[in-house]
DNA sequence: ATTGTGACCATATTACAAAATGGTCACTCG
DNA sequence: CGAGTGACCATTTTGTAATATGGTCACAAT
C-alpha cells in the first residue's frame, strides 16, 4: 500500500457525516497521510490522536475540526484500500479480453489483493475487516463498486453470447456476491486464508458453469 | 437442542485422543449430560470443571480420568450438536422427491438450522463457531458428512440426467462446500446472520444454475 | 485392579486503582 | 472571523496483586 495517492482520494470524498471543515484542505490530507503511517505501523489502538496531532505539529483539539471522531479517520483511510484495490481490478478487467476471463479475472484480482493486504499490512487488514464487520460506508461502498463492476461484466458477457440469459441480472450478480462472500469480505477471509486459492477458484469456476448457456 | 439424545450419541464416537478410560461408561454420560446444561446456561468460559464435577457429585480429577481436558468435553458437546443437524439433513434429504429438491433441502436445512441454534441456544452456538475456528474434530466431521451427503445426492442427480455430468464430482461438491461456507460454518454465519435467507438462497439458486446439464 | 480424591503447580482470570484516551468547548491570538 | 489550543470530562485502557482454574499425581479406600 502507497500512502502517496491516498491523499488524491480523500480529497475527492462527498462530504460525509464523518467529514468536518473544509473539504480539502493542507491539513486533511496530512492528517490522512499521518495517520495512514501510525495506523500501518502501530495499528488502530495504538495509535492515539494526540499521536497524530503530534505527528503534523498541531494539537489534538485541531484535529477534531476536520474529522468527527478517530473512527472517521479509519475510514477514510479503509476507504483509499478499498479504492485502491477497485483500481487493480478495473485495470484487471482492461487486460482481459473475453468476458469470461473478465469474470474470473474481477473475482481473482479482488481475492488476492485482500490476501496480499492481509500479508504484508497486516495491521490496515484489521481495520478494513472491522470496517467490514461494522458496516462502515467505505466498505459499504467497496461491496457497491465490486457489485457494479460484476454486472457490467456479466452484461458484456451476456451481449457476447457467453452468459446465459434467462436469470435476472441483479440476482445472478448478487448470488455471485454472496457466493463469493466468504473470500470478498475482509473479515470472512481472515478465517478463510487457509482456502485461498483453491478454494476460491473452485467457486470461481461453480460461478462461471453457472453463468454457461 | 435437546440434551436427552446427546449421551447415546456420545457412547458412539471412535476412541478419540481427547477420551480417556472406559468408552462407555455410566459417569462419562453424566459428564456430558452435566456439561451440556452448564455450557448451555452459563457458556463455556464461565463453567469450571469443578462445577461439573460438582453437579455429578465427583471430584475434579475424576473428570480427567474420562476427558484429556475440558476442550474435550466441549467437543464432545459439539458433535452431538452437529451430529443433531446432520440427522435433520437425513431426514429432510428422505422427505424430498427430485435431487434437486434434495439438494436444496440439503443447504437450507444446514443453513437453518445452524441459525436456529445461533438464537435459541446462543452459548452452545458459540461453542461450534468455537469449534470450527479451531478446526477441531467435531467440527471438521462435520463438514465432511456435509460433503458427503452432498456427493451422494449430487451422484443422484447425475444418474436422473438432472445435473450435468462433465466436472469432477470433487470439484463439484468442494465447489458447493466453498460457495456456501459463509452460510454453513459457524464462525463465518456469525456475520452473515443478516443476509439469511435472501443471500443464502441465491447462493443455493446459483449452485442449481451451475448444476444444469 | 478399580474407583476416587486432596494437595499441588503453572497459567489464566478477576478486581480495582491509576493512568491514558476520545472528544468537547470556551477561549486566545493574529 | 478563522486558525489553533489548554483545560476539562466521561469512558477506556493499563498495570498489577490477589484469586481462581485447568490439569497432574501420588496415594487412599474398597
Amino acid at each position: 500500500m502507497r500512502w502517496g495517492k491516498l491523499v488524491a482520494v480523500m480529497t475527492n470524498l462527498s462530504p460525509d457525516s464523518s467529514q468536518r471543515g473544509p473539504a480539502e484542505h493542507a491539513i486533511r490530507e496530512q492528517i490522512v497521510l499521518a495517520a495512514g503511517e501510525h495506523f500501518s505501523r502501530y495499528g488502530y489502538d495504538k495509535t492515539t490522536v494526540s499521536d497524530l496531532a503530534g505527528a503534523i505539529g498541531f494539537s489534538k483539539a485541531y484535529i477534531y475540526k476536520f474529522f468527527n471522531s478517530k473512527q472517521a479517520i479509519a475510514e477514510a483511510i479503509c476507504m483509499s484500500c478499498l479504492d485502491s484495490i477497485i483500481g487493480d481490478i478495473e485495470s484487471a478487467i482492461g487486460q482481459a479480453k473475453t468476458p469470461t476471463d473478465k469474470l474470473r479475472k474481477v473475482l481473482e484480482t479482488a481475492v488476492s489483493n485482500s490476501v496480499l493486504l492481509f500479508f504484508n499490512d497486516r495491521k490496515l487488514y484489521d481495520i478494513a475487516a472491522h470496517s467490514c464487520g461494522e458496516q462502515w460506508s467505505s466498505s459499504v461502498a467497496y461491496m457497491e463498486q465490486l457489485s457494479s463492476l460484476l454486472s457490467q461484466v456479466v452484461i458484456e458477457g451476456r451481449q457476447a453470447g457467453e452468459f446465459e440469459r434467462k436469470t435476472p441480472l441483479d440476482e445472478t450478480v448478487s448470488g455471485i456476491m454472496s457466493s463469493m462472500s466468504s473470500y470478498l469480505r475482509p473479515l470472512l477471509l481472515q478465517h478463510n486464508l487457509g482456502s485461498v486459492p483453491e478454494g476460491s477458484n473452485k467457486v470461481i469456476a461453480l460461478i462461471l458453469r453457472s453463468l454457461a448457456p
